[in-house]
DNA sequence: ATGAAAGCGCTAACAG
DNA sequence: CTGTTAGCGCTTTCAT
């Protein structure tokens, strides 16, 4: 009774407790608790009936503090109410436990400051390991911030060569999506991907596939078709896309993102062209917005289970000793046909 | 340099290291670490020096293992690539560290066993509290199970009345929803809400607020017009939607699910009706899918901020010692007005 | 196969 | 205001 009186926190009972009520050692217990083996099953029975009795529930930190592992991995993304993100997000927690782990989410909101706590954080000890979609920090600056925790980049933002990271392989992806386009007939494709003050390279990656494409099929691709948005809203797209309408003749529209193809296919619509009749329009990341959109949105598919996986399986491979270089893996993608292209 | 040999983890450097190399006590460097008031400037900057230059970061398990809080919640949810459920998080994410907590996310998936664990966990210390949206459990369930951690509930499934609870009113939601179509003209307002085997209670109190507005404005509640759907899909909504506009006559639909608008909206363009001219349409939880979906829907809007908000209010204040009754708190909802209705 | 004891790194109570 | 020290609850050699 004496050791009862002096605690005030809920679920405290230990393991040193559950070994007195079943008169073994601390260790039996723990084998037990551990599945261990090599345990007289009359023993095993009593040291389970004692943790039942008891309700004994192991202390997760005084486990960590010894093993020096929390099991946790962190996903840090900007918005995670981004259908993209979302989804990501919602694999990473499907998949993580498979390898044994827990996932905090560590929002950036696009945030320099917060990109930058990701990767050095003040405090040690947190998480296993991290999972990281960067879209701020540069290259250079990840490589060269010192980090106490393995990290695999996800995405297209940067890619120091020190650094795990996995990614689809965008030039060839917008190759796909603007072939597509252009085998149907489309002869006047314009770039729906340019955003001001974008410090990642999957624009200049996927611009060179839409080149690729058009040099292959020998369709000129017109510079004056590559359309920049002030920034990443619906209504920056549909604008972009009005003042082309004004002035270009088009016929198909290979977009950065699905929230732009919603721009286009409004600001398109409102021109009195018809999807994909008069132009077609095509998306990025097929999100459920691409699914449930009316016209149904063709959208070029990086697959996020893929990315979730190799990305859980980098990390967890380095929290398991890798030592070895930076790994840059791809993931697979497909052009996902809709109605509206 | 004898202290150096030993350790293979990174991130090595001790509270005591720093000390020693400081040369004043363990107290003090930990007072420097918490920003104690009262350190000689002269002490702290030496102290501060030391641990600049030996890169110490403080380690956060042995620090939870002796204050006993991990500063951590979870949020569960069914999944967190559902709009909804998505915008939540974001929520929780955003606001949880101005209360001090990182997010641990739990995705139950809708599966029983997954919401059952996340209130008995088996293992202890790795939150210390839990923000909870159910799906699958029963009041009674939640309430039956012996839980040693802070839990808010959050969302419309469950409110026993010793549990803190977060919801918004679904039938003054409903009312006004329905009051809005009935005052603009409609007469024949279908209610798609129903789905088989949902355990929730929610939509029987939309249903309340539906019928509530009806019989307030004097309009025949049909019940031939209440539609149930047999899953949560877009294409269930679409299907209870084509089945009722072949024998019965609508001119309004309201909607327990932005998706499930989508499907109505799908349904009654395929059966040539026009939108919101022949049929107004409004959705629920105004979600991006609202927003973007064209014609863009009028929804009922949650105030998600607020729910996350006051659920974490009172975790927070559980977790700080509160010990009295459930608590059931309202989040404000507002009708978001677009072109469906 | 089981028991005893030494820490994991930090905080806080207690002295000084 | 600063230093000493005893644990937090668990794992894990090391004996037995």
């Amino acid at each position: 009774m004496a050791e009862r009186q002096g605690s005030t926190t809920p679920g405290r009972i230990r393991l040193v407790d559950v070994a007195a009520h079943a008169e073994v050692s601390m260790k039996t217990v723990s084998n037990v608790v551990h599945g261990h083996p090599h345990v007289r099953p009359e023993l095993r029975a009593r040291v389970q009936a004692a943790i039942d009795e008891l309700g004994y529930r192991p202390n997760l930190t005084a486990r960590r503090l010894v093993t020096g592992r929390t099991g946790m991995l962190a996903l840090a993304l900007p918005e995670m109410d981004q259908p993209y993100f979302a989804d990501l997000a919602r694999h990473v927690a499907e998949l993580a436990p498979e390898l044994g782990y827990r996932v905090v989410i560590e929002q950036t909101l696009n945030e320099m400051g917060a990109e930058r706590a990701v990767i050095s954080d003040r405090e040690n000890g947190l998480v296993d390991g991290v999972v990281f979609n960067p879209t701020q920090m540069s290259s250079d600056e990840i490589a060269g911030l010192r980090r106490d925790v393995p990290l695999v980049l996800i995405g297209e933002a940067a890619r120091p060569t020190t650094t795990d990271h996995v990614m689809i392989d965008n030039v060839a992806a917008a190759r796909d999506a603007t072939a597509h386009l252009l085998t149907s007939g489309r002869r006047r494709v314009a770039f729906l991907g340019m955003v001001n003050g974008d410090p990642s390279d999957a624009n200049a990656l996927r611009l060179q596939g839409f080149r690729a494409a058009h040099a292959e099929i020998g369709v000129h691709a017109d510079p004056a078709l590559v359309l920049t948005c002030t920034d990443y809203s619906v209504e920056a797209a549909a604008h972009a896309i009005e003042t082309v309408v004004g002035r270009q003749q088009i016929d198909a529209v290979l977009c950065r993102e699905d929230r732009f193809a919603i721009g286009a296919i409004r600001a398109l619509t409102a021109a009195g062209l018809s999807i994909p009749d008069d132009v077609a329009v095509i998306g990025w990341d097929d999100t459920q917005i691409a699914r449930w959109s009316a016209p149904a949105i063709t959208s070029v598919a990086p697959d996020k289970r893929e990315l979730a996986r190799l990305a859980l399986g980098l990390v967890h491979e380095r929290i398991s000793g890798y030592q070895g270089e930076g790994r840059h893996l791809i993931a697979p993608h497909t052009l996902v046909l809709r109605e509206s292209g």
